[in-house]
RNA sequence: GGUGGUAUAGCCAAGUGGUAAGGCAGAGGUCUGCAAAACCUUCAUCGUCGGUUCAAAUCCGAUUACCACCUCCA
């Protein structure tokens, strides 16, 4: 039985799809208006780490992740650099597609982008008006939010609370046209040179929390299973997609509300993000850090906990990383003189490795104890690999769950470079003959030859192996 | 100020009433001509104080520290 926990209600809940075997989700993308930071990536592998649970555990997944590209920050960027909101959008979309390419987050089913939905917004926010929910001032126009019977709920904050901190932030002329400082924009006027398009009240562009609501309910209905994005967009962003939705289709918006936690830099444990400044991109981490360990790192954290990003935890899961292909790796070699047939003992401990394993994530998620079978998984099959007779069905059972249950994790295991290689093999035997004659020297000089050139001898009871060096 | 969250070994981190999973690092050992890889053993009483209980990391109260949200932000 899968739980998860919804932040609506602040616990674990029993997942129940709305429809049998079939998972909607929709998770809030970035602001395309740089490369993506390490708390975006986080993100797109926290949900799609959920994802590929959910695909792993039989439901055929819909999963909806939007581009806001249009909103101040981009208007800014664009100005900045010379080129049009459009071109800024095209790049950085671009750019987000490679880099999450390289984490092995799998391609959305659908990344729809707030500029080519803004009939259907425009639509959305005339409903809205025609219900008595929002209201036109001077090209804008503001949602009210005292009129929705449950706004803050989300979040757990009371109207009066809100009304007192938004009071504080009465410096800007958009507050003196509101009805009330705790409403908020659905449409924006345009001011002189910014992008727009044309709408009933003039022309302007869309806020920022309305694009998530229609396009959500567009490709996915009025009511739809899980709705996720980093816990900063609880509130207001959240609060204000569920405000708007319901407002309009008189129906629950989102069965389960799951959010992310962040990612802290330095020893300060601070936030990091792109306001903040310190954030790091994505394009440039790549640089150095290899993109599995990356996406090994954070996938095996667990979604709703922080992480710390910090070169000693980077080099931990590559070590892990390796100890894990190791074990695929050692249980390969044995392919060759295995014998046909299973060991039955050894599959049964390994389907229970896989049911601790489901056990565990069927628990939000729980990637940590998720690893750990994992990890004894390897151990078994390090174990089983030393055996002098080996059964190939076996070695093969072990493998393919090794696989996939990395793959849940976006980790792809590679296959060992084959024994093939001529002048390597022509070297071995050398070596071999060498130490057959107990020229101890010449082997080891044969060894440090090959070392320096990237590759590890093993000397195992089936013969000398060999690895490249990681 | 309001609302959440977190505090477990050198590091990361499970664990929600019965004497602390897993990984990294460290120590010892097996295997090896030496290695490598692997395997085995070993390494904590759970922020602080108090309470409930036969029994608490796990429940209750207090307290301290850190983080986040309340304003754009994954």
């Amino acid at each position: 039985m899968l739980k998860v926990f919804n932040t609506m209600t602040r616990q674990k809940e029993t997942f129940e799809p709305i429809t049998p075997g079939v998972v909607n989700m929709y998770v809030c993308g970035p602001t395309v208006y740089n490369y993506i930071h390490i708390g975006n990536a986080r993100s797109a592998i926290a949900f799609d780490t959920i994802r590929r649970y959910f695909e792993y555990r039989g439901y055929q997944v819909t999963y909806v992740s939007n581009f806001t590209d249009v909103d101040d920050k981009m208007i800014n960027e664009a100005h900045k650099e010379g080129i049009t909101v459009p071109e800024l959008g095209d790049k950085f979309i671009a750019a987000f597609k490679e880099d999450t390419a390289a984490l092995n987050v799998e391609p959305a089913t659908v990344n729809p982008r707030a500029t080519d939905h803004i009939t259907e917004i425009v639509a959305f926010v005339q409903d809205l008006i025609d219900k008595g929910y929002a209201y036109p001032v001077d090209g804008d126009v503001y949602y009210r939010a005292h009129k929705f019977a449950h706004y803050g709920e989300l979040a757990h904050l009371n109207l009066d609370d809100l009304e007192e901190g938004a009071s504080q932030h009465t410096n800007d002329e958009e507050t003196a046209r509101k009805e009330d400082p705790v409403d908020f924009a659905l449409w924006k006027g345009a001011k002189p040179g910014e992008i727009s398009w044309p709408s009933p009240w003039g022309a302007g562009r869309p806020g920022w929390h309305i694009e998530c609501s229609v396009m959500s309910t567009h490709y996915l209905g009025d009511t739809f299973d899980i709705h996720g994005g980093g816990e900063d967009l609880i509130f207001p962003h959240h609060q204000n997609e569920i405000a708007q939705s319901e407002a309009k289709t008189g129906k629950p918006f989102v069965h389960y509300w799951l959010h992310n936690g962040f990612v802290t830099v330095g020893d300060d444990d601070e936030k990091m993000s792109k306001s903040l400044g310190n954030f790091v991109t994505v394009h440039d981490i790549l640089k150095t850090v290899d993109p599995q360990t990356l996406r090994f790192f954070m996938a095996t954290t667990q979604y709703r906990r922080p992480i710390q990003y910090t070169q000693q935890n980077l080099d931990t899961a590559e070590r892990n990383l390796e100890r894990l292909q190791t074990a695929y790796n050692n249980m390969g070699y044995r392919l060759k003189d295995a014998e046909d047939g299973n060991d039955p003992k050894v599959e049964q401990e390994t389907r229970q490795i896989i049911a601790d394993y489901i056990d565990a994530m069927d628990d939000d998620f729980n990637v940590q104890n998720g690893v750990a079978e994992v990890f004894e998984l390897s151990r078994l099959g390090n174990v089983y690999a030393e055996r002098p007779v080996v059964f190939a069905g076996t070695l093969e059972f072990m493998r393919k769950t090794l696989v996939d249950l990395l793959s849940v994790f976006g980790v792809k295991l590679a296959e060992a470079t084959s024994l093939g290689d001529d002048g390597i093999q022509a070297l071995i035997d050398e070596r071999l003959a060498a130490r057959k004659a107990r020229n101890f020297e010449r082997s080891d000089e044969i060894r440090e030859q090959l070392k320096n050139q990237g590759i590890i001898l093993e000397d195992t009871p089936q013969g000398t192996r060999w690895r490249k060096e990681n």
